[in-house]
DNA sequence: GCCAACGTTGGC
DNA sequence: GCCAACGTTGGC
């Protein structure tokens, strides 16, 4: 079963709305990349949920893919905020998928701890220069990083 | 196909 | 708010 890495601003959606809602729509995903990560997501996979462009960027806990990938919605909504006027309904690039709660870390992982990590150096977030928003975790990676939970 | 300009990401 | 790094766009 393949790890995941999603990142997300908080003030759209934290670890804590995602409890409280236990499902959420994951979309917004616009880069081909990251939406190729997306479309590789098999039910049941699990996901560091990272939050992002916050005060204390870092992981925050643990989300699960609960359902197949579907074509992102958002990029036909004119009024959204990841409306892509290219996307049309027989041809939209982009895809979402739904996730569900599976655990909220009792203190948030920094990214500062995490680039400290020699078992972490190969994880797209930690490299300089990546704006991956969306990245494969190895079984390894997946343990160094719960290791620190 | 090249590449400059532009917009975005995201840490700090 | 700054800015480095990246991806995309579009003229040529």
């Amino acid at each position: 079963m393949p790890y995941w890495l999603m990142k997300s601003e908080p003030d759209e959606l934290s670890i804590r709305d995602l409890r409280h809602r236990q499902t959420a729509r994951w979309d917004g995903v616009r880069n081909y990349q990251a939406r190729n990560f997306v479309r590789s997501m098999q039910p049941g996979d699990l996901f560091f949920f990272y939050h992002s462009s916050c005060p204390e960027p870092g992981i925050a806990g643990i989300g699960e893919i609960i359902s197949a990938h579907y074509p992102d919605p958002t990029a036909l909504q004119a009024d959204s905020h990841y409306f892509d006027p290219k996307a049309s309904a027989e041809k939209n690039p982009w895809s979402a998928t739904d996730v569900g709660f599976n655990r909220l870390f009792e203190r948030v992982i920094p990214l500062s701890r995490l680039k400290t990590q020699s078992a972490l150096s190969g994880l797209a977030l930690v490299q300089k220069g990546s704006r991956l928003s969306v990245m494969p975790v190895s079984a390894e990676e997946w343990a160094a990083i719960l290791a620190l939970a």
